[in-house]
DNA sequence: AATGAATGAGAGTTCATTCAT
DNA sequence: AATGAATGAACTCTCATTCAT
């Protein structure tokens, strides 16, 4: 395996100043402006502090190197969308695979729209993505995710559900972003996130279906023991 | 959207010699061995050049850059493994969700075993990805795969089909590359491709139900026409 | 015709504090050095770093390039020929072709003086020639020059007078620069000024009695047609 | 003053085959295109030999070095120089005056028509300059001017006589090689062509009417002291 | 707290020349 | 005689990080 230097990387100081907290966001928004305009391999922390207006070594104030502010900004997405998808998938008045649909949906829109950083970000996480604390924030999955695939496969056995939780994550944010790579028209992105819905949705109604089998099966051969 | 420089990146000359095609595949082999375990940021001309025993301006007599090696070694992973689909999805001796299922599973396996290799090239994809021969040779797709589309999905409209095509390529490569990017105990690939082959067959099943239902009803309007 | 790079070349920031002006200067003056004492084609940025006892980084904070650097020198040796010649010149003291006498020897003294300088600069001309800044440079002529034809040729026609002052000053500059090639004494330095000073005002002698005697041609068609 | 490598610049062995002399006008013929086309610091020994369809090695069969090739085409352009002055000054049917503007004439269209070549051969200068070959050819100045001088001014002191063909010289030579930087049209040329020479016969019969008075003083001196 | 000048290792790339074939 | 693959020093330029002010 590859031996890379993975030094500290969570933030140097908690902004606890008002005028700390404006700065540390002033320099995350240049940073994001300096990714999609000028691309990760020119993501400099000379660029980064022209664009914010501060000086270079106010930066390392906050941040104690370049990976840190990627790994923010790679952190603020990753919490954002969580948000997004729990803020779907708990909505309990709609129908659980209505419910997986919208997120599809809102899913891919949102990767589209944010195409550009999110492309940046990927070509710039080999500068953090081996840190600690990111392979700690990649493995922290989404809780709604979890609890959804629970309302939804009651009877699937906690093992199957895992897997099958962890095919339609890595397959909404993989193909999402693929699909993203390129720009899309509406109607590009209403008829993809479709296809890419019935195909979820097709898949979860076969493991549903599976473990209900399985339960009545189970169930004979528990009545049939007695 | 960022700027790039996107040289040339084909080959300098075709080595016809036999001692120039042993360099082309040292520098190659050593390319791997570089990427692989000094990963792709600390991937440079100079420990490639050493680590295939040449100097550095050998390298430049074969490649006319360093984006040149590694869009090489992209190309040559693209073509083995559209070799590999191809060869299980033309073998009409099997039923075909049942190719799928076995071109899923080898992909998959095939994609854990080259890890290292595909995920540091990953990596490096920025250096490489915007040259017009790399964009034209992930627009080359797979043509077995197409033939094998219109094979599963004879009735389908063809922009539908070709949605479904693209999802699946896409999925595919998409979910293979996030899951292997961790180690896999053979148990884990097996289990992980059956239900990506499961999901895909799921959806295609899908597809080919509603082209049936859709031709039956064009069928009775026709009739009812008559 | 030859395709070359041409890259900015203006001052990368104005030297505001004493300390970076002096640095400047430090880095002026090992480039010229430099430039001397190695000749054009070993003028290296490494070199100059050293000899300016800074780091090459350095020289980048305050001059884009190695362009930029030697025509900065150019740019000074300009400025500086340009106020001798003025000053010079614009002595309405001294009959109009006693300065230009004034002036040959002057410029033709100072030709030798750094000759050193200007050959290497010249030697490397083909580094910073082509940059716009150089060729606008280039084009703003000596305002005091013109100014001085303007008093000597009053009745030459304009486009004459033009055609007169640009062959005056290609043979002042082309001239004393091939004669300063080699080294000089005192006793050539005179004599060469001189004879080009003879041939000068030969020359624009010349010219004004045209202009007189066209003027009195034109004079007399104008009496007869009364 | 500057430290340069001079290195053997002769040519390496005679062409006394047919076939060698062909490879050296081929060579030599591509050195002039490379030297055009692609500017002197991309004039390389592997750019000339690919032009002039030949091995790198065989260049270093006829040619020690690139030095060698630069200084050749510059030796065969003072050659041609030469010899059309030469063709016109001797020419004793016109009168010598009349001969010079010619020449004038005759140089500045020749300097533009090959402006490319020669402004490049410039460039390449201090590659070639400072081998001794290339100073021996540099002092070897035409006798035919020289002819042509004492023939214009016999009653001139010979000193004055040498500076007055050395200012000659040296002003034909760099004011045209300046005037042809730039594209010029037909009547640019002719214009600045009469101007030029109008400069060098005002001052060449300046100089001759010096000499003339001179004499006749010296003769009146002389007849008082009988 | 904030600055931004200074560092210098390290990157990709070129090219005159040699020499085994 | 002819080839052209191989060399490797040398080049320009970048940038994360530090630290005196």
């Amino acid at each position: 395996m590859a031996k890379r230097k993975t030094p500290q990387i969570s933030a140097r100081k908690a902004p606890q100043q008002a005028r700390s907290s404006e700065l540390v966001q002033a320099v995350l928004e240049a940073a994001v402006q300096v990714l999609v305009k000028q691309g990760a391999p020119r993501f400099t922390m000379a660029r980064v502090a022209e664009k914010a207006g501060v000086s270079v070594g106010s930066l390392y104030q906050y941040f104690p190197n370049k990976a840190a502010i990627l790994f923010r900004l790679q952190s603020d997405e990753w919490r954002e969308t969580r948000e997004l998808l729990r803020s779907i998938l708990e909505d309990t008045n709609v129908a659980p695979l209505e419910r997986l649909r919208r997120a599809v949906h809102a899913f891919v829109r949102s990767e589209c729209e944010e195409a550009a950083v999110r492309g940046a970000l990927d070509d710039a996480a080999p500068l953090y993505r081996d840190a600690p604390e990111a392979k700690a924030a990649r493995a922290a999955s989404s809780a709604a995710m979890h609890r959804f695939m629970a309302e939804l496969l009651p009877h699937t056995p906690s093992d199957q559900r895992d897997l099958a939780e962890a095919l339609i994550k890595s397959t909404l944010s993989a193909v999402a972003k693929q699909f993203s790579e390129h720009p899309r028209s509406e109607a590009e992105i209403t008829a993809y996130s479709d296809a890419l819905a019935d195909m979820l949705c097709a898949y979860l109604e076969g493991v549903a279906a599976k473990a209900r089998s399985g339960r009545c099966r189970a169930a004979d051969e528990t009545a049939r023991r007695r």
